[in-house]
Parts: structure tokens; C-alpha cells; sequence
RNA sequence: UGGGGAAUCGCCAAGCUGGUUAAGGCACCGGAUUUUGAUUCCGGCAUGCGAAGGUUCGAAUCCUUCUUCCCCAG
């Protein structure tokens, strides 16, 4: 019986290289493998990827595994740019990073890993996979036992394919004890800052990065009455919730409290804004949402007390799954939300079993 | 060219019966948190109070002149 082949998905960073050492310990054959997915932004002396390369290779050769590099940069920004693209176009605020998810980690790299013969595949993502105790052969995804670090509301659009084939070796430790297994590896990447921003394009001045595809589009900022009181540079460069970089402040009107976006007039290229944390409009009871995706072949039920998150590290909040047709679906909250934005994920979890969700289409 | 009122950080705004380093909020900047975009949190942000003089041990706070703006009369 030989040894099962993993190819783990090498970033240059922490949590994918004691994803990788922890396999290797465990006695899988490790093949370590590097996705380089931008290259907009490279030119001849600069290139963002390359000190992650670096690191990943110096990784690599202290485990003691092999490292190959794909280059998935046509698929992403095929599958998973363009609709980024396409979304803020339409005033929406889009979630890049879960369909990078299903469509690159785990369709490109899962695909290519099983090119090379990988029984599995492996990433440091903070989650757990694990069989579903009551019904055989149906796997769940769950969330990761730090809390503070769980990363499922990234993978929800997982699907039994995928996840029967892959591992999350981080699942159960804490962020804490991976930064000292990486230390104890001497492992160059054990103190290397979390890396944030969109998956593979990185952290950047956001509207500086959004006008280079989508070019300005100047235009009012109203109160809900209709009072002028700024303007703004396009309504793509906004998301709902908003409080930086609106640039009102005081004035006669203002009552002291900070501005947030609100809404987005679409046809007259308006931006409502509201001001106060709690104002009545940031706030809604529910939400319909489209595009849904669920783990279980078998979908929630209406009328069952789950919790949702409406963005990424927002605790979960007690809900209710009203209606369930088609592609449609309405949830309500017990108490209310804040800021429900249309194109982000809506994702449902039973305790800590990640049931899978949609994409937010309204607040009601 | 009569009378009255006001001029304090980019904006709003305390202080103005003279006395520690000129409140606070918004905006902005920096950092923390964060594999979306936000939110949130912490820190920074007027040697100077329209200008010039004067009174005083000491003035944003009192006086004088000038400048600007507002209101009421013309």
C-alpha cells in the first residue's frame, strides 16, 4: 500500500506552510504546489508574487518536499475577475475571494493537482471537512475550531466533488499554535505578516485599483430628502455601510454624527447617505438572495432556527429560512442586521455545520 | 459709507464676567483588526483664535483702528 499523494496549495505564508509540514509529519507524499493568478500589475523589476515564491521554495526545501508553480492568471480573471468586474459595474459589492474558492482552488488546482496523480489536495485555509456521521459518504464542511480565524463563509460554494477530496489541516489548531509549529520548523514564513486584500491581487488603495477597469462616473450624494451634500466619484467605488473617504464633514445640517452609505440610486447616479451609525436605513430584518449553493445534496428547511452571516467575520445571528424556491431565498433575522449589501454572501450554518448560502440580492 | 451683529483647525462648534499646554464632533492622515468591500478600535491633527496696535504680571477673551461678511434701514 504506498503512501497517499497530497499537492498542497504553497502561498509563501504561514498557514499553507505548516498546512504542508503537517501533512508531510502525518506520512503523506507531499508535492507543494504555487499559483501565480495576477500579473496586471508586473513589470520587469516589480512583482508582488515573487518574494511569496521565494519563501514557498525556501519552505518547500526545508520540509523537504518538491514545489512545482502553475499559473492559473487566464482562468481568474476569466472565472473569477470579470465577474468581479461585472458586479461592481452593476452597483453591487461582490465577494471575489468565494469564487476563487470553487473556481480556482478547488476546479483549476484541484484538477491539476489530480493531473499529477494527487490522491488529495490540501490548503491553509482555517475550516474541516468531515464525513456526515448519520448518512455516509456525504461530507460537511465545518467551521474551524479557532473561531476567531474561521475562514468557511469563504468556502461555502464548495461541492461534494471538492471537498471529498480535500483537506484542511488547520481546522483544529489555533492561529497562535500554527505561528509556533512554523517557529519550532524553522520555517522563514513562521512570522510573516497575514497577508490581506483579494486573493492573489493583494491589498491596494481600493479606488485607485477599481478605476483602472472602471472609469469614473461623478455624481451627486443625497440624503434620503433629497438634500445635496457632496458628491461622489461613481457609485461602483461605494458599498453600503460605508463610512471612509466620503468626505463630508460638518455643515449646518450635520448633527455631528459620521455619514454612511446607504443606498445606490442606479438611474440617476446618486448616492444616499445617511448619517449616524443606527440610522434606520442601514438596518434591515432580512434578505433575499440568488445564486444558492448547498452542501448537503439535501437543501435547509424553511421554518428551522439557523444562523447566517451576511459578510465575512460577522458573528452568525439567529434566523429563519422563510422561503425556499427555485433559486430563490428569503431569510429573516431575529434581530436586525447592519449594512446587507447586494452581491455579497448570505451563509447559513446549523452550530458549527456550514450549510452553504447565496448571493444577497435585496435587504427586506 | 446710518444703526446692529459676527469673524476660533478643511467643515460645524465650545470658550469671550481676562489666568494651567485653545473643548468636542465631522472630515482627513497613520496604525491595529481583516484572505472581499466595509464596519469597528487606537493614535495624530490650530505656539495660535480676521489684521495691526494698545491696556495688563497675564488676552481668543478688555480697548482702538483697519479688513471681510450678515441683518435692519437707505
Amino acid at each position: 500500500m504506498s503512501k497517499k499523494t497530497v499537492v498542497v496549495g504553497l502561498s509563501g505564508g504561514v498557514d499553507s506552510s505548516v498546512t504542508a509540514l503537517l501533512l508531510k509529519q502525518q506520512g503523506y507524499e507531499v508535492i507543494g504546489l504555487f499559483m501565480k493568478n495576477w500579473e496586471d500589475d508586473d513589470t520587469d523589476e516589480y512583482c508582488p508574487a515573487k518574494q511569496d515564491l521565494i519563501d514557498a521554495a525556501a519552505v518547500a526545501d526545508k520540509i523537504g518536499i518538491e514545489l512545482e508553480a502553475v499559473n492559473f492568471s487566464k482562468e481568474y480573471k476569466e472565472r473569477v475577475f470579470q465577474n468581479f468586474l461585472d458586479e461592481y459595474q452593476a452597483g453591487r459589492t461582490p465577494n471575489p475571494d468565494i469564487f476563487c474558492n470553487s473556481e480556482i482552488k478547488f476546479k483549476a488546482f484541484l484538477d491539476h493537482a489530480m493531473g499529477l496523480g494527487a490522491d488529495l489536495i490540501a490548503t491553509g485555509h482555517y475550516a474541516q471537512v468531515q464525513e456526515n456521521r448519520l448518512r455516509p459518504g456525504e461530507f460537511q464542511l465545518l467551521k474551524a475550531e479557532d473561531g476567531s480565524k474561521d475562514q468557511s463563509y469563504f468556502l461555502y460554494r464548495l461541492n461534494q466533488a471538492q471537498l471529498s477530496k480535500t483537506l484542511f489541516p488547520l481546522g483544529k489548531y489555533l492561529k497562535r499554535e500554527v505561528r509556533e509549529i512554523a517557529e519550532q520548523a524553522g520555517l522563514v514564513t513562521a512570522g510573516k505578516k497575514d497577508s490581506t486584500g483579494i486573493c492573489f491581487i493583494g491589498e491596494r488603495p481600493f479606488q485607485e485599483f477599481l478605476e483602472r477597469y472602471l472609469p469614473r462616473k461623478p455624481g451627486e450624494m443625497k440624503t434620503p430628502e433629497g438634500l445635496v451634500v457632496g458628491e461622489h466619484h461613481g457609485l461602483m467605488y461605494y458599498t453600503l455601510g460605508q463610512r471612509q473617504g466620503l468626505k463630508i464633514g460638518g455643515s449646518k445640517i450635520s448633527n455631528g454624527e459620521p455619514w454612511f452609505v446607504a443606498g445606490k440610486d442606479m438611474q440617476n447616479n446618486v448616492l444616499i447617505v445617511v448619517q449616524g451609525h443606527e440610522h434606520p436605513l442601514l438596518l434591515n430584518d432580512g434578505l433575499q438572495a440568488s445564486q444558492l449553493h448547498w452542501i448537503s445534496p439535501q437543501a435547509p428547511e424553511t421554518n428551522w432556527v439557523y444562523a447566517a452571516k451576511t459578510r465575512y467575520r460577522q458573528p452568525d445571528a439567529p434566523c429563519e429560512i422563510d422561503k425556499l424556491t427555485g433559486d430563490l431565498t428569503e431569510i429573516k433575522f431575529g434581530q436586525k442586521q447592519w449594512a446587507i449589501t447586494p452581491g455579497q454572501s448570505a451563509v447559513v450554518y446549523e452550530s458549527n455545520v456550514c450549510l452553504g448560502g447565496g448571493i444577497i440580492t435585496a435587504a427586506i
